[in-house]
DNA sequence: TTGACTGCAAATGCTTTGCACCATT
DNA sequence: AATGGTGCAAAGCATTTGCAGTCAA
């Protein structure tokens, strides 16, 4: 996904595409990892020194509500965490590093389907986080 | 598990059993639902009037640090919700009710083990949350 | 006796909001 | 022009903490 074809997504919702904006999405479009709110409006900053806190905030929130971030809230720390969404994933947290793996499972889809079928719902979401360390560290 | 039980391994791990202290335990013990600080303050009051906010707080946080006690942060509510710690089970939240499902599954439990091996690392902990809405509601 | 525990109130820290001004459409 | 967006500062809220008094061991 481009910053451009975010941009689209969010015009198509009905949102105005201002300066602040073009700069959050690209922020999020290019990263790499799952920045807080506090990250993007850091690296906002680097760019334009006017943007807000409150703007990162409440663009994060719109988003959120669109479905185009995901909004993780992993044990680890406090801040809540962004990414864009793509294709469906999980994540797994080195407990040492703080490093988050991405990682995708056919098993795992199929199993929760099964199971919320089982117990008489309609799965709308899910979350998934394995905690681990690394074995073999050497 | 009863109050007792968990009074004991409070003991154990050094704690002092104070009277707010047994109140919280069991509460806690005795909630079919998973509480949240608030709900466990509120029915603590019923029992003991004096038993202040930050009590509660600090309990819960020293029984989520002796493991005795899970922490969960379901992405429905803002509030943190507590449960005695027992068989290890998932939940599904209902997303019309608030109402939690519990259940177990070795099938998952199989999966991320060889999910966190292949990735390179010991499995710790996990969290496994799954949202939906109840089938045929009639 | 004494270190741990408690209630209270103040402090934190993330997040939200009211408001007046500004920019996209 | 109209509506939605923005920055700022103040407000909210769940949670934490300093402190002096209290209590379990």
């Amino acid at each position: 996904m481009t910053a451009i074809d975010l941009e689209q997504k969010c015009i198509d919702a009905g949102l105005k595409m201002t300066a602040p904006r073009k700069v959050i999405l690209d922020i999020l479009v290019h990263a790499k990892d799952h920045p807080s709110v506090e990250d993007v409006y850091e690296r906002a900053k680097e760019r334009d020194a006017s943007i807000s806190m409150a703007t990162v905030y409440r663009t994060l929130g719109l988003l959120d509500e669109l479905g185009l971030v995901f909004r993780h809230e992993f044990s680890d720390d406090q801040h809540a965490r962004y990414e864009v969404s793509s294709e469906h994933h999980h994540h797994l947290i080195d407990l040492e590093s703080g490093k988050i793996v991405e990682f995708q499972s056919q098993e795992i889809e199929d199993i929760k389907l099964k199971i919320a079928e089982e117990l008489g719902y309609e799965l709308v979401e899910c979350r998934l986080e394995l905690y681990g360390k690394k074995l073999n560290a050497k």
